[in-house]
This record gives C-alpha cells, sequence and structure tokens, in this order.
RNA sequence: GCUCCUGUAGUUCAACGGAUAGAACACGGGUUUGCGGAACCCGUGAUCUAGGUUCGAUUCCUAGCGGGAGCACCA
C-alpha cells in the first residue's frame, strides 16, 4: 500500500513561528495570571518599526478578561516570558518547537512591552534554519488539499467581431494569475470562456466584408492569408468599416438585421461566411492568449446554447418561476431581491443575453459539477452578475450559492478613458508590439554585444512583465490607470525592476559555483539577512492569503517587497569576496530568495529571465 | 430619479477598527579603484467636509460635496 506520508519539512515558517508564539502566551498567561486564555494568532501584527520588534501582540482583548489594562498585561508577560527564555531547561514550546531531525530550536529571542503592545524579537538563527529548510521542499509555498476542490473559472469571453483589446488583457491576466494561485493552494482549476459568436454586431462585421470586401475588377474576396492580416485584425476592420459607413448611410443597419435573420434561418450561405469569419477571428485571439501566457480548457460557443436557454425559461413560466410582463416579454421577477426584474426572453421568442447565460450556467455545472464557480467580468456587470445568480437561485438549483463574481475595473490610459464600444479602444496586439518596440531599443543600447534574437527575447520577456506587473498590482476592484511608459521603467514597483533583481541574484549565484549548499549555519547570526529571512517565511501565507481573497496584488507587492530588501542586501552585504562561512550561507539565502522570487512571479504569469 | 462603487502626498497605488498613515514615480541631495549603477542611501510631501459609535476611526454609521458605473429587447 502506498502510504501517504507527510512532508518531513515543515512548509509554512510563519505558521510554526505563529503556533510557537500562541503557546509561549498562553504558558505566560497562566504562569503570571492564572489565566486559561488562549491568544488567537490572526491578532498578530507587525510594529510600524522593525526596531521595535518583529511580531506585534496587541493586549486589547485580553484586557477585558482579565480584567487588567492591556498596558500591564504587556509588561508583566514580557518580564515573565524573557525569564523563561534565558533558563531554557524550564520551558519548551508545545508545538512547531523542532525541526525535520526532532533538535529543538529556538525562534523567539526576547519580548519586549510597548504601551499595550507585547513585541516579539525573533531569533533570525531559528527562523533561518527553517526557512532554509522548508524551502528544499520544492512544494514550497503550494498546498495540497486531500481532497481538490474543483473551481471553474470563466473569463475573457470576447466578442469574434475584433481583436482583443486592453481590458480583455487585464482580464486575461487577472483570470490566469488567479487560476494559478488557487493552483497553488491546491485546487484544481477549469479554465473556460464564453465566446459571443453571434448576434448583429457580428452580422455587422460580415455585411461590411459582403459589400465592401470584393476587389472592384476581380470580385474576389480577400482573406487574412491573401492580405497577410492576422485573422481578428482582419474582421475587425470591417466592423469599423461598418460603424463608419452607417454614420453616412444608415441603410446597412437594416442589411445587418436581414443577416441576423438568415443567419436564424439557417441560410447556407451565411453561415458558410459566419464560420469562416468567426475561424479567422478565433485564430487570432489564439495568437493573443499565447502572448499573454493564457491557456484554456474549454471555449463555449454561444451558438451552441442559446436555444436551449429557451426551453429552460419556457419551463420556468409553466412552474411560474417566471412571469410575462405587458408587452409578452418573460421577465424574472426580482424586485423582492431588491432588484429590478430581468427580461429572460423575449416576446417573440428570441434569447437575450440572460438566456444564454442560464443555460451556460447550467449545462456546464452539470457537466463539471465545480465545487464553485468563478466569473471574472468588469464592474460594469456587478449588477447583472447578482440578478443571474439570484435568478438561479429562483429556479432552485443548489449550486447557485457557490457562484462568485471577481470584478474588476475599468482600465485607463493617461490619454483619456478606453471604451470598445465608442472605438477607442486600445488593441492588445499593437500595445504589446508597441512595448516590445520600446524595450528593443532599450536593450539593444545597453547590450551591445547581443545579437538580434537575445534582444528581441530580453525585450519580449520585459515587455510582458512590464504590463503584467502592471495590471496585476492594483487591487482588481479598483479602475486602473495603465502608463506603458512607466511601467517599463526599471524603478519603481515595475515588472522590469523583478526580473533585474531576478537576473542579478542569479548571476551572483552562478559566480558562487554551486557553493549554496545546506550546511549546519546554526553558528550564523543571519543579523543582516533578517529582513529576507523574514519575507521568506511569510510566502507561503502571502500565497494563501491571495487566494482566498482572489487577488494576485497580494503576491504583486510581497514580490516587490522581497526584491527591494534582496538589492537593498546584496549592495551592502559582500557575499562573493566573504569568508567561507558568510559567503555559503548568503549563498544559500540568495539562492532560497532566488526560487521564491521566480515561483512568484510564475504565479504573475510572469517567466523571469536568468540573464537579462 | 433610484442603486452600487469610489474620494489618502503633485501623480499612481497600500494600510484584519490599533502604535509615528506605508510605498513607488516626480522633485532636492548623496553613494562606485567592490558579486551587474537598469542599482543603492537620505530628504520634502497626504486621509474631501461635518457629525456620530469607542479605550482607539483612513477603515464602521449618518448627512453633505466631488468622481465613476449601473438601472434599456446592448452585447
Amino acid at each position: 500500500m502506498n502510504k501517504k506520508i507527510l512532508p518531513a519539512v515543515p512548509t509554512d515558517p510563519l505558521a510554526i513561528l505563529h503556533d510557537a508564539l500562541v503557546a509561549s502566551i498562553g504558558f505566560g498567561l497562566r504562569k503570571s495570571f492564572k489565566s486559561k486564555e488562549k491568544i488567537d494568532a490572526s491578532l498578530f501584527t507587525t510594529p510600524p518599526n522593525p526596531a521595535m520588534g518583529d511580531i506585534a501582540v496587541p493586549c486589547f482583548t485580553l484586557s477585558k478578561s482579565l480584567k487588567t489594562s492591556p498596558a500591564v498585561i504587556a509588561t508583566t508577560l514580557a518580564d515573565t516570558l524573557n525569564a523563561i527564555l534565558s533558563d531554557s531547561n524550564t520551558f519548551s514550546y508545545e508545538k512547531g518547537a523542532s525541526t525535520a531531525s526532532g533538535a529543538p530550536i529556538s525562534l523567539l529571542s526576547r519580548f519586549e512591552a510597548a504601551g499595550p503592545y507585547l513585541n516579539v524579537f525573533l531569533d533570525p538563527r531559528g527562523v533561518a534554519k527553517l526557512v532554509l529548510e522548508a524551502t528544499t521542499n520544492t512544494h514550497y509555498g503550494t498546498r495540497a488539499l486531500k481532497k481538490k476542490h474543483r473551481v471553474v473559472l470563466e473569463f475573457v469571453s470576447p466578442n469574434t467581431n475584433k481583436p482583443l483589446h486592453l481590458g480583455h488583457v487585464r482580464n486575461g491576466l487577472l483570470g490566469e494569475s488567479i487560476a494559478r494561485i488557487m493552483e497553488a493552494n491546491g485546487h484544481e482549476i477549469h479554465r473556460t470562456a464564453v465566446i459571443n459568436d453571434r448576434g448583429v454586431h457580428i452580422c455587422k462585421s460580415m455585411v461590411a466584408y459582403m459589400e465592401k470586401g470584393a476587389d472592384s475588377k476581380t470580385a474576389i474576396l480577400p482573406t487574412p492569408e491573401s492580405t497577410h492580416t492576422k485573422g481578428d485584425h482582419f474582421v475587425g476592420e470591417y466592423y469599423v468599416a461598418f460603424e463608419k459607413h452607417i454614420k453616412k448611410d444608415p441603410s446597412w443597419n437594416s442589411l445587418a438585421q436581414e443577416c441576423l435573420q438568415k443567419w436564424e434561418e439557417g441560410d447556407a450561405k451565411i453561415r458558410a461566411l459566419w464560420t469562416a469569419m468567426n475561424e479567422w477571428t478565433l485564430a487570432g485571439h489564439q495568437e493573443t492568449y499565447i502572448r499573454l501566457g493564457i491557456r484554456f480548457d474549454s471555449f463555449i460557443l454561444e451558438s451552441d446554447i442559446f436555444a436551449s436557454g429557451r426551453k429552460m425559461i419556457l419551463d420556468g413560466l409553466k412552474k411560474k418561476i417566471f412571469k410575462k410582463d405587458a408587452t409578452g416579454n418573460i421577465i424574472a421577477p426580482l424586485e423582492k431581491k431588491g432588484m429590478p426584474d430581468k427580461i429572460v426572453l423575449r416576446a417573440d421568442g428570441t434569447t437575450v443575453y440572460a438566456t444564454q447565460d442560464i443555460a451556460l450556467a447550467v449545462t456546464r455545472q452539470k457537466e463539471l459539477k465545480a465545487d464553485e464557480t468563478f466569473y471574472v467580468v468588469m464592474n460594469e456587470q456587478n449588477l447583472y452578475l447578482k440578478q443571474l445568480f439570484t435568478i438561479l437561485s429562483l429556479m432552485k438549483y443548489p449550486w447557485a450559492k457557490t457562484l462568485h463574481h471577481i470584478s474588476y475595473g475599468m482600465v485607463h490610459l493617461p490619454e483619456g478613458r478606453m471604451k470598445s464600444r465608442e472605438g477607442t479602444s486600445v488593441d492588445a496586439d499593437n500595445l504589446l508590439d508597441a512595448l516590445e518596440d520600446m524595450a528593443i531599443k532599450e536593450v539593444g543600447a545597453r547590450y551591445d554585444t547581443l545579437s538580434r534574437e537575445e534582444i528581441e527575447e530580453r525585450a519580449q520577456a520585459i515587455a510582458f512583465a512590464a504590463i503584467a506587473y502592471y495590471m496585476l498590482e492594483v487591487n482588481p476592484n479598483s479602475d486602473l490607470l495603465y502608463n506603458p511608459k512607466e511601467s517599463l521603467s526599471f524603478q519603481g514597483r515595475t515588472g522590469p525592476y523583478l526580473l533585474y533583481t531576478y537576473a542579478r541574484i542569479c548571476s551572483i549565484v552562478r559566480k558562487g559555483d554551486g557553493a549554496h549548499a545546506l550546511a549546519d549555519f546554526s553558528h550564523y547570526d543571519w543579523i543582516s539577512e533578517k529582513t529576507i529571512v523574514t519575507l521568506l517565511a511569510s510566502y507561503p501565507s502571502v500565497v494563501a492569503q491571495a487566494g482566498m481573497e482572489t487577488s494576485p496584488a497580494i503576491v504583486a507587492r510581497y514580490l516587490f517587497d522581497l526584491a527591494q530588501a534582496l538589492n537593498d542586501y546584496y549592495h551592502h552585504t559582500p557575499v562573493i569576496q566573504a569568508p567561507t562561512e558568510e559567503r555559503t550561507a548568503r549563498l544559500a539565502l540568495l539562492y532560497t530568495a532566488s526560487i521564491i522570487l521566480k515561483q512568484g512571479l510564475t504565479l504573475l504569469c510572469i517567466t523571469p529571465l536568468e540573464h537579462m
């Protein structure tokens, strides 16, 4: 039998530290106050100033049950615990007190009361040992759940009439990053996109293509191949041409309606064109996904599901879940739930967005049996998604409560607001191209010995890191002002700065010639390394928190803090030139940091380079 | 009109109801015969207004002022 083996090495140093602290405070409370009170680790904070301590324990909540002022509690506990620490024979931590080898280690060095706070100073030697051992486990920062949570993540979901724009980039990066973070937290993710491949907007590109596409002399219709145009851009040009044309000549609008009518009737010629144009667009989108490091497990075509939605709505009407309004539209009554009613099927029997979203949710749940489903959709749709989820619960689907909306804000550019319907959208490919061009110039200017290929490879990585980090560093909720130039800078909180730090650490580790192997570092003080050690210790909890809050920004900010600490460190502390003991210990730390940096960047969809 | 979101340095972003509100950019000053100076260090600078809740409010509540979005058979 395959016995389940627990990891020999603890994987969350911060949790172990907290356990040790909870245990010792519990001990102190018993000894000094004869109280069986326990302190909750979630109360722990970080002191405003590192000189004050590494972990702060606020004593406000204890003061109620002990009927003593918080300041007195802090002072008393500090005295009691310091006395115990100095006499190691009388005290052992109740939990997490030993390493894999079973040897006791000291994690806490001393306590200090500061007003109502009990501040704790960690022992850098103990923590370093914990961290270095934990990170030799290749799964550091990831959790394995006994039973995998099945999560469906729906994101991007584009139309097939134009290329992806800047908003899709944020959506895609958010979705992919959240997927990776959830995977690190032990979930099984199904990535899916819903393709809006039918409706009048698609017909608009088709009409323009039929009316204007053909060569005036040869009457031959162009294709993406014949014009050497990326498929989605090719189709998008006709969509733009349509919008332009109707400003002068609105008659095309009725052509588009006719086209839609024919499509609904299954007109062979229209269907064939529709299929071709959709394929062009989707092939183009696929190229952009690859550029963005996104992959999907499934694509759902709206044209495949909208008809089944109609049946579900009519069924719901029979069951009196829905009702007809004065004009004959079928509506879901939501006023009692504090929302406006929602039309779910038009009077003439044609479907609306909600029709297919209902059908989609039902069939998808049937097939994938998700424990939870997340929709990554812009905050403009907050009300709509709330309505959708409520409708599904009115339809008595028990899984309706497992649906969640990950809402994100609009992306602006310094020049002003961008929105696709107003024709001011910024095309994703063009933007990426522009960023790469800018990066190529920089790299080329700095490293003239590189080949053209190498320059392009680095520039590509830098450009992508720039946009990905910039988009993910902000909380999903808020609107975002994307400044391309700033994102490419190596100064400040940027992707390139993180790449630079990673490459530079790699360079130092390389020069160390593999001398970073784990050794017994217990006699080394780790004082100048303490900030980094503490940051590395908190990585697993950062990943866990980012997963709980579905927020890559938490990882992004953590990585910047780490990078900053590392830059500071190797600027002031010699590594390669240091005496053997220090050298080995420092290399071990940098090597560990490089692994965490790389892992963290991967969670943000960024692949770091070892040379740049 | 109704609903939701939002208001923090000049700018872009942080801060489970906790200590002196953190960063980054910009601005001013400094660091290299050192492992990659695309770096590092120092400095100036902010909670929209008025009440309330409590030991304590950027955070919660109320009102006002400002910004964004939604409330259509639009996708």
